[in-house]
DNA sequence: GCTGTCATGTAAGACGTTACATGATTAC
DNA sequence: GTAATCATGTAACGTCTTACATGACAGC
């Protein structure tokens, strides 16, 4: 099976953020606002929509030069499915679909950071494992520094973002 | 200009490490020793492999179905000169060059940890102006609270790592 | 006139994943 | 004997980047 796509998501997120983009508007986003969790070139974004389009999880309105797009009823289901699925790995997605909420009070909101506590605690328990089976005594830590030093900047990291979802929960 | 390959690198200084590895052995390593900050599947390996013998980065010695690689003079250089380029943005070249660092007083590793330092002194910098830019009063909050989260989770996320780097150096 | 930005698109090539394929050895 | 692991390799396919390409319009 092929990898699972994000880039049509992503800009039907973007889309429907601001109700109505255009591909060059959303390489722009790209450039600013979104830009730093994810990113697409305009040569990607461009025959996307057109497929989007094909689709029918888009329709697009011309206006001049540019072509804007909006989220057709099938585009507001398929983003909503998405952003329903359970996170993967993709350290990414969470940033990524916390993005595309808008509403404090939307219940995916606590079902995201829920979600994502559950990973992240899971992470700190595998490197902590890691952890204790790598370095056992300090001659291992001595003969691997660089390791030693990632592994804990690792765990240390994981229980920051622990601390910072669970205080949003 | 191709992009910047970062794969055979990873090779050299997966196989320094250990001194001598082979194809599957390095596969391994990415599922598990390395697997947290860099992935490569077999077929890259082997083909990727073969380049860097035919570069004379590495030399094979045969020992029953495995392959064996080592670096050569060469290899040593090039790696060498690959762990002294300074940092660019890429987010785990930071955990991967650390990585291949096992001595702690490898004047290499104070100068890893500085460049990682000034980088990310800057990412904060630039991202507290974002927050201060993008959300100037309570109803900007509101209408983007997802954005806003990920945000200030990715500032505090700067601000720890760069606690963590500053108690190192 | 030239530069920069708006706006869209295609083509070539690198990169990476999955799947296909094979053969030897070890463990139950 | 059959399943798992060791060990290597190729093929097909999809994705993403860079570069190529075009045209309009705004500002200096």
């Amino acid at each position: 099976m092929p990898k699972k796509r994000i880039l049509p998501y992503v800009l039907l997120g973007l889309i429907n953020n601001k109700k109505k983009l255009s591909g060059y508007q959303i390489s722009q986003e790209f450039k600013h606002e979104v830009g730093d969790f994810w990113h697409a070139s305009h040569s990607q974004i461009y025959p996307e929509l057109a497929r989007m389009k094909e689709d029918n999880w888009v329709k697009d309105e011309e206006e001049g030069k540019a072509t804007y797009y909006m989220l057709t009823t099938t585009g507001h289901e398929v983003l909503r499915n998405w952003m329903q699925e359970p996170l993967d790995g993709n350290e990414e997605m969470f940033s990524l679909k916390l993005y595309f909420i808008n509403d404090s009070t939307d219940p995916l909101l606590k079902k995201l950071l829920e979600q994502e506590l559950k990973l992240k605690q899971d992470k700190y328990e595998y490197l902590q494992g890691r952890l204790s089976k790598v370095f056992t005594d300090k001659e291992k830590i001595k003969a691997n520094f660089g390791h030693y030093l990632i592994l804990t900047r690792a765990i240390e990291r994981e229980k920051n973002h622990i601390e910072w979802l669970k205080n949003r929960l």
